[in-house]
DNA sequence: CCCTTTTCACCTAGGTGGTAAGAT
DNA sequence: ATCTTACCACCTAGGTGAAAAGGG
Protein backbone atom coordinates (compact mmCIF):
# COMPACT_ATOMS: atom_id res chain seq x y z
CA UNK A 1 0.00 0.00 0.00
CA UNK A 2 2.36 2.65 -1.40
CA UNK A 3 2.29 5.93 -3.55
CA UNK A 4 3.39 6.40 -6.37
CA UNK A 5 6.54 8.51 -6.30
CA UNK A 6 7.73 10.80 -8.16
CA UNK A 7 4.10 11.86 -8.89
CA UNK A 8 2.65 11.63 -12.44
CA UNK A 9 1.34 15.69 -13.17
CA UNK A 10 -0.61 16.15 -16.34
CA UNK A 11 -1.41 19.48 -18.06
CA UNK A 12 -3.67 20.60 -21.17
CA UNK A 13 -4.57 22.67 -23.62
CA UNK A 14 -7.31 22.87 -26.29
CA UNK A 15 -10.19 22.08 -24.23
CA UNK A 16 -13.55 23.23 -24.69
CA UNK A 17 -13.77 25.47 -21.39
CA UNK A 18 -17.10 24.54 -20.48
CA UNK A 19 -17.25 20.99 -21.21
CA UNK A 20 -16.91 18.72 -18.09
CA UNK A 21 -13.95 15.71 -18.53
CA UNK A 22 -12.79 13.23 -16.19
CA UNK A 23 -9.11 12.73 -15.89
CA UNK A 24 -7.60 9.03 -15.30
CA UNK A 25 -4.94 7.13 -14.73
CA UNK A 26 -3.98 3.25 -15.27
CA UNK A 27 -0.71 1.48 -15.19
CA UNK A 28 0.08 -1.39 -18.03
CA UNK A 29 2.43 -4.16 -18.19
CA UNK A 30 5.22 -3.17 -20.95
CA UNK A 31 6.21 -6.47 -22.01
CA UNK A 32 5.86 -9.97 -21.04
CA UNK A 33 8.98 -10.35 -19.09
CA UNK A 34 10.02 -10.95 -15.42
CA UNK A 35 13.44 -8.85 -14.51
CA UNK A 36 15.75 -8.94 -11.76
CA UNK A 37 18.59 -6.70 -11.22
CA UNK A 38 21.89 -7.45 -11.42
CA UNK A 39 23.96 -5.38 -8.60
CA UNK A 40 27.75 -6.36 -10.74
CA UNK A 41 26.65 -4.72 -13.61
CA UNK A 42 23.69 -2.23 -11.99
CA UNK A 43 20.91 -3.01 -14.82
CA UNK A 44 18.39 -5.07 -14.78
CA UNK A 45 18.36 -8.46 -16.92
CA UNK A 46 15.24 -10.36 -18.32
CA UNK A 47 14.54 -13.21 -16.17
CA UNK A 48 11.89 -15.24 -17.21
CA UNK A 49 8.37 -14.53 -18.36
CA UNK A 50 5.55 -12.75 -16.75
CA UNK A 51 3.63 -13.56 -13.71
CA UNK A 52 -0.09 -13.56 -15.16
CA UNK A 53 -1.11 -9.32 -14.31
CA UNK A 54 -4.05 -9.00 -12.61
CA UNK A 55 -6.57 -6.47 -14.47
CA UNK A 56 -5.75 -2.97 -14.80
CA UNK A 57 -7.47 -0.66 -12.51
CA UNK A 58 -8.75 2.67 -13.44
CA UNK A 59 -7.54 6.03 -10.83
CA UNK A 60 -10.07 8.54 -11.18
CA UNK A 61 -8.30 11.71 -10.17
CA UNK A 62 -10.47 12.46 -6.99
CA UNK A 63 -10.86 16.52 -8.06
CA UNK A 64 -12.67 14.99 -11.05
CA UNK A 65 -14.80 15.94 -13.08
CA UNK A 66 -12.81 19.16 -13.98
CA UNK A 67 -13.91 21.98 -16.49
CA UNK A 68 -11.89 22.72 -19.54
CA UNK A 69 -11.25 26.07 -17.55
CA UNK A 70 -9.87 24.35 -15.02
CA UNK A 71 -8.15 22.11 -17.03
CA UNK A 72 -6.29 25.54 -19.33
CA UNK A 73 -5.01 26.70 -15.46
CA UNK A 74 -3.91 23.93 -13.33
CA UNK A 75 -1.70 21.16 -13.33
CA UNK A 76 -3.53 17.67 -12.75
CA UNK A 77 -1.39 15.74 -9.94
CA UNK A 78 -1.87 11.84 -9.20
CA UNK A 79 -0.06 12.25 -6.07
CA UNK A 80 -2.47 10.36 -3.77
CA UNK A 81 -2.48 7.23 -6.19
CA UNK A 82 -1.55 3.89 -4.60
CA UNK A 83 -0.04 0.63 -5.58
CA UNK A 84 -0.40 -2.68 -4.08
CA UNK A 85 1.25 -6.10 -4.93
CA UNK A 86 -1.89 -7.59 -3.17
CA UNK A 87 -3.89 -9.23 -5.89
CA UNK A 88 -6.90 -9.82 -3.12
CA UNK A 89 -6.59 -5.98 -2.71
CA UNK A 90 -10.12 -4.02 -1.46
CA UNK A 91 -9.55 -0.68 -1.17
CA UNK A 92 -9.07 -0.18 -4.70
CA UNK A 93 -5.35 0.25 -5.54
CA UNK A 94 -3.95 -0.08 -8.31
CA UNK A 95 -2.33 -3.72 -8.46
CA UNK A 96 1.33 -4.33 -9.58
CA UNK A 97 3.59 -7.36 -10.31
CA UNK A 98 7.33 -6.87 -8.38
CA UNK A 99 10.16 -7.19 -10.40
CA UNK A 100 8.11 -6.72 -13.65
CA UNK A 101 7.76 -3.17 -15.72
CA UNK A 102 4.48 -1.09 -16.16
CA UNK A 103 4.03 1.87 -18.52
CA UNK A 104 1.54 4.70 -16.55
CA UNK A 105 -1.03 6.27 -18.79
CA UNK A 106 -3.26 9.27 -18.52
CA UNK A 107 -6.57 9.18 -19.73
CA UNK A 108 -9.14 12.21 -20.42
CA UNK A 109 -12.78 11.47 -21.42
CA UNK A 110 -16.17 13.81 -22.01
CA UNK A 111 -17.70 13.16 -18.37
CA UNK A 112 -20.77 11.78 -18.96
CA UNK A 113 -23.10 12.70 -16.01
CA UNK A 114 -24.38 10.36 -13.88
CA UNK A 115 -21.79 7.84 -14.42
CA UNK A 116 -18.94 7.24 -12.42
CA UNK A 117 -16.37 5.96 -14.23
CA UNK A 118 -15.29 2.54 -13.40
CA UNK A 119 -12.58 -0.07 -14.55
CA UNK A 120 -16.23 -1.82 -16.12
CA UNK A 121 -18.05 0.55 -17.37
CA UNK A 122 -15.52 2.46 -19.32
CA UNK A 123 -14.94 1.27 -22.89
CA UNK A 124 -10.98 2.47 -23.65
CA UNK A 125 -12.18 2.17 -27.10
CA UNK A 126 -14.62 4.86 -27.29
CA UNK A 127 -14.14 7.78 -29.19
CA UNK A 128 -14.95 9.74 -26.17
CA UNK A 129 -10.96 9.24 -24.94
CA UNK A 130 -7.35 10.50 -25.40
CA UNK A 131 -4.94 8.13 -23.76
CA UNK A 132 -2.08 9.77 -23.13
CA UNK A 133 1.50 7.96 -22.87
CA UNK A 134 4.46 9.41 -21.80
CA UNK A 135 7.65 6.51 -22.55
CA UNK A 136 10.01 7.91 -19.93
CA UNK A 137 7.91 6.98 -17.28
CA UNK A 138 7.78 3.72 -17.47
CA UNK A 139 9.36 1.99 -14.31
CA UNK A 140 10.09 -1.51 -12.78
CA UNK A 141 7.61 -1.86 -9.80
CA UNK A 142 9.56 -3.49 -6.64
CA UNK A 143 8.90 -4.37 -2.60
CA UNK A 144 12.90 -3.20 -1.93
CA UNK A 145 14.85 -0.69 -4.00
CA UNK A 146 17.91 -2.51 -6.01
CA UNK A 147 19.57 0.61 -7.04
CA UNK A 148 21.14 3.55 -4.72
CA UNK A 149 20.35 6.34 -7.07
CA UNK A 150 16.58 5.28 -7.30
CA UNK A 151 16.82 5.92 -3.26
CA UNK A 152 18.63 8.63 -3.13
CA UNK A 153 16.39 10.64 -5.47
CA UNK A 154 13.57 9.51 -3.37
CA UNK A 155 14.85 10.85 -0.20
CA UNK A 156 16.26 13.84 -1.78
CA UNK A 157 12.45 14.75 -3.36
CA UNK A 158 9.69 13.20 -1.28
CA UNK A 159 8.88 15.19 1.49
CA UNK A 160 7.92 12.56 4.01
CA UNK A 161 11.52 10.89 3.49
CA UNK A 162 13.27 14.03 4.74
CA UNK A 163 14.53 12.24 7.89
CA UNK A 164 16.82 10.01 6.03
CA UNK A 165 18.55 13.47 3.82
CA UNK A 166 22.29 13.72 4.72
CA UNK A 167 21.95 16.77 6.83
CA UNK A 168 19.72 14.91 9.21
CA UNK A 169 21.40 11.93 9.20
CA UNK A 170 24.13 12.74 11.45
CA UNK A 171 25.23 10.41 14.21
CA UNK A 172 25.45 11.34 18.15
CA UNK A 173 28.79 11.49 17.59
CA UNK A 174 29.41 14.06 14.71
CA UNK A 175 26.44 16.47 16.75
CA UNK A 176 27.12 19.51 18.14
CA UNK A 177 26.41 19.30 22.43
CA UNK B 1 -11.17 27.61 11.29
CA UNK B 2 -12.56 25.19 13.27
CA UNK B 3 -14.47 21.97 13.03
CA UNK B 4 -17.71 21.30 14.28
CA UNK B 5 -17.80 19.12 17.52
CA UNK B 6 -19.84 17.19 18.02
CA UNK B 7 -19.94 15.83 14.97
CA UNK B 8 -23.36 15.68 13.35
CA UNK B 9 -24.32 12.33 12.27
CA UNK B 10 -27.65 11.26 10.04
CA UNK B 11 -28.63 8.50 8.94
CA UNK B 12 -31.78 7.72 6.54
CA UNK B 13 -34.90 4.85 5.61
CA UNK B 14 -37.39 4.55 2.66
CA UNK B 15 -34.90 5.89 0.04
CA UNK B 16 -34.70 4.54 -3.36
CA UNK B 17 -32.31 2.34 -3.70
CA UNK B 18 -31.16 3.38 -7.12
CA UNK B 19 -31.97 7.26 -6.51
CA UNK B 20 -29.04 9.14 -6.27
CA UNK B 21 -28.81 11.95 -3.48
CA UNK B 22 -26.65 14.43 -2.00
CA UNK B 23 -26.65 15.35 1.61
CA UNK B 24 -26.40 18.88 2.69
CA UNK B 25 -25.84 20.60 5.75
CA UNK B 26 -25.89 24.26 6.61
CA UNK B 27 -26.47 26.38 9.90
CA UNK B 28 -29.06 29.37 10.38
CA UNK B 29 -30.09 31.64 13.00
CA UNK B 30 -32.12 30.37 15.83
CA UNK B 31 -32.59 34.20 16.61
CA UNK B 32 -32.13 38.00 15.99
CA UNK B 33 -30.16 38.38 19.76
CA UNK B 34 -26.68 38.36 20.90
CA UNK B 35 -25.49 36.43 23.80
CA UNK B 36 -23.70 36.81 26.93
CA UNK B 37 -22.15 34.36 29.72
CA UNK B 38 -23.30 34.85 33.27
CA UNK B 39 -20.46 32.77 34.74
CA UNK B 40 -21.91 33.63 38.55
CA UNK B 41 -25.34 31.71 37.52
CA UNK B 42 -24.07 29.61 34.79
CA UNK B 43 -26.24 30.46 32.11
CA UNK B 44 -26.45 32.46 28.70
CA UNK B 45 -28.26 35.87 28.70
CA UNK B 46 -29.61 37.95 25.91
CA UNK B 47 -27.11 40.95 25.23
CA UNK B 48 -28.80 42.78 22.73
CA UNK B 49 -30.02 42.46 19.27
CA UNK B 50 -28.03 40.12 16.50
CA UNK B 51 -24.97 41.64 14.05
CA UNK B 52 -25.99 40.93 10.76
CA UNK B 53 -25.60 37.47 9.48
CA UNK B 54 -23.09 36.54 6.82
CA UNK B 55 -25.43 34.31 4.14
CA UNK B 56 -25.84 30.92 5.07
CA UNK B 57 -23.28 28.63 2.75
CA UNK B 58 -24.04 25.49 1.79
CA UNK B 59 -21.90 22.12 2.57
CA UNK B 60 -22.01 19.25 0.49
CA UNK B 61 -21.34 16.03 2.56
CA UNK B 62 -18.32 15.36 0.09
CA UNK B 63 -18.76 11.44 -0.13
CA UNK B 64 -22.25 12.75 -1.93
CA UNK B 65 -23.88 11.80 -4.25
CA UNK B 66 -25.02 8.66 -2.42
CA UNK B 67 -27.22 5.95 -3.87
CA UNK B 68 -30.82 5.34 -1.59
CA UNK B 69 -29.08 1.99 -0.78
CA UNK B 70 -25.81 3.59 0.24
CA UNK B 71 -27.50 5.83 2.73
CA UNK B 72 -29.72 3.01 3.81
CA UNK B 73 -26.41 0.96 5.47
CA UNK B 74 -24.04 3.81 6.59
CA UNK B 75 -24.73 7.03 8.46
CA UNK B 76 -23.03 9.76 7.33
CA UNK B 77 -20.84 12.10 9.19
CA UNK B 78 -20.02 15.67 9.09
CA UNK B 79 -16.55 15.51 10.82
CA UNK B 80 -14.69 17.64 8.53
CA UNK B 81 -17.04 20.62 8.23
CA UNK B 82 -15.19 23.72 9.27
CA UNK B 83 -16.37 26.93 10.89
CA UNK B 84 -15.04 30.12 10.86
CA UNK B 85 -16.03 33.58 12.35
CA UNK B 86 -14.05 35.49 9.21
CA UNK B 87 -16.80 37.21 7.23
CA UNK B 88 -14.36 37.45 4.51
CA UNK B 89 -13.76 33.89 4.65
CA UNK B 90 -12.67 32.40 0.99
CA UNK B 91 -12.25 28.73 1.47
CA UNK B 92 -16.17 27.93 1.14
CA UNK B 93 -16.42 27.13 5.21
CA UNK B 94 -19.39 28.06 7.02
CA UNK B 95 -19.56 31.66 8.24
CA UNK B 96 -20.87 32.08 12.23
CA UNK B 97 -21.02 35.13 13.92
CA UNK B 98 -19.47 34.45 17.60
CA UNK B 99 -22.16 34.75 20.97
CA UNK B 100 -25.01 34.08 18.49
CA UNK B 101 -27.60 31.04 18.36
CA UNK B 102 -27.17 28.36 15.77
CA UNK B 103 -29.36 25.59 14.10
CA UNK B 104 -27.93 22.87 12.52
CA UNK B 105 -29.93 21.51 9.34
CA UNK B 106 -29.56 18.56 7.19
CA UNK B 107 -30.91 18.86 3.58
CA UNK B 108 -31.04 15.64 1.56
CA UNK B 109 -31.92 16.34 -2.27
CA UNK B 110 -32.01 14.29 -5.36
CA UNK B 111 -28.84 15.02 -7.45
CA UNK B 112 -29.48 16.77 -10.73
CA UNK B 113 -26.66 15.12 -12.46
CA UNK B 114 -24.14 18.00 -13.69
CA UNK B 115 -24.99 20.68 -11.04
CA UNK B 116 -22.81 20.62 -8.17
CA UNK B 117 -25.15 22.03 -5.97
CA UNK B 118 -23.75 25.09 -4.56
CA UNK B 119 -25.14 27.98 -2.34
CA UNK B 120 -26.73 30.37 -5.48
CA UNK B 121 -28.09 27.31 -7.87
CA UNK B 122 -29.86 25.56 -5.22
CA UNK B 123 -33.42 26.39 -4.52
CA UNK B 124 -34.43 25.30 -1.07
CA UNK B 125 -37.74 25.70 -1.31
CA UNK B 126 -37.57 23.40 -4.06
CA UNK B 127 -39.83 19.96 -3.85
CA UNK B 128 -36.79 18.22 -4.65
CA UNK B 129 -35.54 18.58 -1.24
CA UNK B 130 -36.25 17.52 2.22
CA UNK B 131 -34.60 19.71 5.22
CA UNK B 132 -34.42 17.94 8.96
CA UNK B 133 -33.74 19.80 12.20
CA UNK B 134 -33.10 18.19 15.32
CA UNK B 135 -33.41 21.30 17.92
CA UNK B 136 -31.38 18.99 19.68
CA UNK B 137 -28.50 20.41 18.33
CA UNK B 138 -28.95 23.87 18.76
CA UNK B 139 -25.61 25.62 19.77
CA UNK B 140 -24.00 29.07 20.78
CA UNK B 141 -21.09 30.18 18.86
CA UNK B 142 -17.76 31.35 20.69
CA UNK B 143 -14.21 32.51 20.26
CA UNK B 144 -13.30 30.87 24.19
CA UNK B 145 -15.59 28.12 26.01
CA UNK B 146 -17.70 29.84 28.35
CA UNK B 147 -18.65 26.63 30.67
CA UNK B 148 -16.13 24.14 31.74
CA UNK B 149 -18.79 21.36 31.01
CA UNK B 150 -18.27 21.78 27.35
CA UNK B 151 -14.83 21.98 27.98
CA UNK B 152 -14.56 18.35 29.76
CA UNK B 153 -17.25 17.37 26.92
CA UNK B 154 -14.76 18.32 24.55
CA UNK B 155 -11.45 16.84 25.81
CA UNK B 156 -13.47 13.74 26.58
CA UNK B 157 -14.68 13.09 23.29
CA UNK B 158 -12.15 14.44 20.61
CA UNK B 159 -9.58 11.90 20.01
CA UNK B 160 -7.73 15.24 18.96
CA UNK B 161 -7.56 16.44 22.69
CA UNK B 162 -6.69 13.28 24.23
CA UNK B 163 -3.19 14.96 25.38
CA UNK B 164 -5.73 17.46 27.85
CA UNK B 165 -7.55 14.10 29.48
CA UNK B 166 -7.33 13.45 33.45
CA UNK B 167 -4.68 10.58 32.66
CA UNK B 168 -2.52 12.41 30.82
CA UNK B 169 -2.32 16.10 33.19
CA UNK B 170 0.13 14.63 35.39
CA UNK B 171 2.85 17.31 36.40
CA UNK B 172 6.10 16.50 35.81
CA UNK B 173 6.15 15.88 39.91
CA UNK B 174 3.14 13.46 39.73
CA UNK B 175 5.20 11.39 37.34
CA UNK B 176 7.18 8.37 38.27
CA UNK B 177 10.65 8.64 37.41
C1' DC C 1 -14.06 44.46 31.10
C1' DC C 2 -15.06 41.22 27.76
C1' DC C 3 -14.09 39.04 23.80
C1' DT C 4 -10.66 37.56 20.04
C1' DT C 5 -6.24 36.16 18.17
C1' DT C 6 -1.79 34.01 18.45
C1' DT C 7 1.29 30.67 19.93
C1' DC C 8 2.33 26.38 22.12
C1' DA C 9 2.73 21.42 23.62
C1' DC C 10 0.35 17.49 22.66
C1' DC C 11 -2.30 14.73 20.15
C1' DT C 12 -4.30 11.85 15.54
C1' DA C 13 -3.35 10.15 11.05
C1' DG C 14 -0.52 8.60 7.82
C1' DG C 15 3.78 8.68 4.31
C1' DT C 16 9.23 7.69 4.37
C1' DG C 17 13.42 4.22 3.95
C1' DG C 18 16.22 1.15 7.10
C1' DT C 19 16.57 -3.12 9.21
C1' DA C 20 15.73 -7.63 10.70
C1' DA C 21 13.01 -11.45 10.22
C1' DG C 22 10.27 -14.34 7.21
C1' DA C 23 9.30 -16.94 2.97
C1' DT C 24 10.26 -19.62 -1.08
C1' DA D 1 20.10 -16.77 -2.80
C1' DT D 2 16.60 -13.79 -3.63
C1' DC D 3 12.65 -11.47 -2.72
C1' DT D 4 8.90 -10.00 0.75
C1' DT D 5 6.94 -8.54 5.11
C1' DA D 6 6.74 -6.39 9.70
C1' DC D 7 8.26 -3.10 12.59
C1' DC D 8 10.69 1.11 13.68
C1' DA D 9 12.25 6.10 14.12
C1' DC D 10 11.40 10.06 11.76
C1' DC D 11 9.00 12.88 9.06
C1' DT D 12 4.49 15.83 6.99
C1' DA D 13 -0.01 17.57 7.84
C1' DG D 14 -3.27 19.14 10.63
C1' DG D 15 -6.89 19.00 14.84
C1' DT D 16 -6.97 20.00 20.27
C1' DG D 17 -7.51 23.34 24.57
C1' DA D 18 -4.41 26.37 27.58
C1' DA D 19 -2.35 30.50 28.20
C1' DA D 20 -0.69 34.81 26.90
C1' DA D 21 -1.18 38.67 24.17
C1' DG D 22 -4.14 41.78 21.55
C1' DG D 23 -8.18 44.95 20.83
C1' DG D 24 -12.27 47.81 21.38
Amino acid sequence: MLRMFPTVRVSFTGLTPDQRYGVLLDIVPVDNKRYRYAYHRSSWLVAGKADPPAPARLYIHPDSPFTGEQLRKQVVSFEKVKLTNNEQDKHGQIVLNSMHRYQPRVHLIKWREGIVPTTTNIDLDSEKFRTYIFPETVFTAVTAYQNQLITKLKIDSNPFAKGFRDSSRLTDFDRDP
